[in-house]
DNA sequence: GTAGGGTTAG
């Protein structure tokens, strides 16, 4: 082998990683490892994005790292791959057994590991004690005024879930510049708050495409997605630079509004940049169209990408999941544990899912037990909480108390209201109110359990039970939480909410709710009123549930689209059995295709019939 | 010849 002299060369050869070993034996063999020192960094980090330094502790870079003279560049390099690894926590270690002192870069990278760390830290408090700890350090050695390291300790502070003192690394900047306003305006929204956020992002002197980035993604943080696709409609029509990260949050935020015409949109606009389908991109489609029922496509689109991760995977089997489709579920599974990518435990939460809203009970409890054994993960309270449901929902009863019974983990409110919810399917009385007082003891005031639990009564007839629910809840101050749905109609998402008459169209929806009605009566339809909460007057029941916000949309929909589309609604809650049953009469009256979200999973209504087969 | 802010699954 000629010598390599060239560290150009040399560089363009060792950038196959392949052959880093070859060049690093030929370096040690030449003598020139130490020198010149910006290559012993290059090789450094090239090795430390080696998928050969498995583990993520980079034990071959660290061999790659000249000893002497050992230089802040090569040790550096080696705490910026440790910080962007799996296994952030290196990064201190190495950060500690520095050989000479750290400077603003070394300080920067220190602040990525503890910006992730805080981020996974078990208690707010270690988190805390991580961002301070750094932050306190970088001060110690006069690095807390260079502006990588405010921006950074701006978000570490965030990721932290301390906005406070976020608030105050951001006040101490003396001439806060676009990245630092943008780190801030970003832990605001991480914060909850929205609104300041906004305040920050318009008074900003001048903002590039990542400040409109932050800002967009923060609405979608805090469900704010009007606003959010709103807010990208502008930054289009400001010529900013629109890139993937926008369209992901756009994305996001179609998704959390069941918007299918402007999802739609992006992924053609998308597609018309040339943008390649990156994992992000695709997974955000995937989720997109799974969240607007439009679950074929979204599998097309996870057949096309060439690259998938584990949120790729579990997005599609959710999105499986969550249409109803609970084999197909249980297939993607199967097959993404053959592939080798490693579920973890939001993808047993998916699949779990998939199985209960089939009533594939033993697959599911197949599924649940092979999580310890076959891939080491502990079942999470969620966990318990989809196997309660999985028996439940089959009728099990027993068999979910039982498991509740046999526990390692003390029940939260997500295992009793499972059961609740079991007990009001199967009509058990008794066994709900034992749920109910369970779920009591640990949060009062959890608004969905109360109406559960005054169905349960409703259902028996037993409108002394209902009474006292709805005194229990007045005197405790538990509102019912307004049902709304919502249709995207002409790109534009319209709302409605109970008995809401607001709507410009209202004259039209009225006349069409009267035609409903009417054509169903011919067909023997007769209302459903055992579920409605408050004890008023029978008479006005009917009318009461015939505008629940789902029937409102429905007409809506009728109303505004074209007759060969389908309805596409979201609610907010848990559709009513009344509603659920309108629908499908309507779906076969009027010969329509209609799609319902509602908060746990889809209804696709057809001739009469639900995919649910009236099992939700 | 290393740095900072924005993105995906429950």
């Amino acid at each position: 082998m000629r010598p390599l002299r060239d560290p150009a060369k040399l560089a363009a050869a060792a950038s196959s990683q392949r052959h880093l070993r070859e060049i690093h034996a030929h370096l040690l063999v030449s003598g020139r490892i130490a020198s010149p020192p910006h290559l012993a960094a290059f090789l450094v980090s090239l090795a430390s994005s080696s998928s050969e330094s498995d583990d993520g502790d980079l034990s071959y870079a660290r061999l790659l790292l000249p000893r002497r003279p050992a230089t802040l560049l090569a040790h550096n390099s080696l705490l910026r791959a440790l910080a962007r690894g799996r296994r952030p926590h290196l990064a201190f270690g190495a950060f500690r057994d520095l050989p000479l002192a750290p400077d603003n870069y070394s300080f920067t990278f220190l602040v990525r590991a503890a910006t992730a760390l805080a981020a996974a830290a078990a208690s707010a408090l270690d988190a805390a004690l991580i961002a301070g700890s750094v932050h306190a350090s970088a001060l110690r050695h006069g690095h807390a005024a260079d502006p990588h390291v405010q921006s950074g300790a701006v978000s570490m502070y965030a990721a932290a879930g301390d906005v406070g003192a976020a608030r105050a690394a951001f006040a101490e900047i003396a001439s806060p510049d676009v990245v630092c306003v943008t780190a801030m305006v970003g832990a605001l929204a991480t914060g909850g708050e929205a609104d300041a956020a906004r305040e920050l992002f318009d008074g900003m002197p001048q903002r590039d495409h990542v400040a409109w980035n932050a800002m967009i993604a923060g609405y979608v943080r805090t469900g704010r997605s009007r606003e959010a696709l709103r807010l990208f409609d502008e930054m289009r029509h400001a010529g900013a630079a629109v890139g993937e990260v926008t369209l992901v949050s756009a994305l996001t935020a179609c998704a959390q509004l069941g918007a299918l015409e402007r999802g739609k949109w992006v992924h053609s606009y998308a597609h018309s940049r040339g943008m390649r389908l990156s994992v992000t991109l695709g997974t955000a489609l995937i989720d997109m169209y799974s969240k607007c029922g439009a679950v074929a496509t979204a599998m097309e689109v996870f057949d096309s990408m060439g690259e998938r991760n584990v949120y790729t995977w579990t997005s599609a089997v959710s999105g499986l999941a969550m249409n109803g489709m609970g084999r197909d579920c249980l297939e993607l599974f199967k097959r993404m544990e053959s592939t080798g990518v490693e579920p973890n435990g939001v993808t047993f939460v998916a699949v779990l899912r998939g199985c209960s809203m089939a009533g594939l009970v033993d697959e599911g409890r197949a599924c649940f037990d092979s999580m310890k054994s076959n891939h080491g993960i502990d079942p999470w309270l969620e966990h318990y909480g989809c196997m309660v449901d999985l028996y439940g929902r089959a009728g099990r009863l027993d068999d979910a108390v039982n498991f509740i019974n046999g526990m390692p983990l003390e029940p939260h409110e997500g295992v009793w209201g499972a059961l609740l919810n079991a007990s009001r399917i199967h009509k058990n009385v008794e066994l709900g109110q034992y749920a109910m007082d369970k779920l009591i003891a640990i949060e009062s005031k959890n608004d969905a359990a109360h109406v559960l639990l005054s169905n349960i009564y409703a259902d028996s007839q037993n409108w002394k039970g209902v009474s006292n629910v709805r005194n229990m809840m007045k005197a405790k101050g538990v509102k019912k939480m307004p049902g709304c749905s919502a249709i995207e109609v002409g790109g534009k998402v319209h709302e409605f909410f109970v008995g809401g008459k607001t709507h410009p169209r209202y004259k039209e929806i009225e006349m069409m709710l009267a035609e409903m009605s009417q054509r169903l009566r011919l067909q023997g339809y007769i209302a459903n009123t055992k579920e409605v909460l408050f004890d008023i007057e029978e008479e006005d029941k009917e009318d009461a549930i015939s505008l629940h916000s789902e029937k409102l949309a429905l007409a809506f929909g009728l109303v505004a689209l074209p007759e060969d589309m389908e309805i596409r609604i979201v609610k907010n809650l848990r559709v009513c059995e009344d509603c659920h049953d309108y629908t499908k009469m309507i779906s076969k009256v009027f010969n329509r295709e209609i799609v319902m979200r509602d908060r746990n999973r889809f209804h696709h209504f057809k001739d009469g019939a639900c995919s649910c087969r009236d099992y939700w």
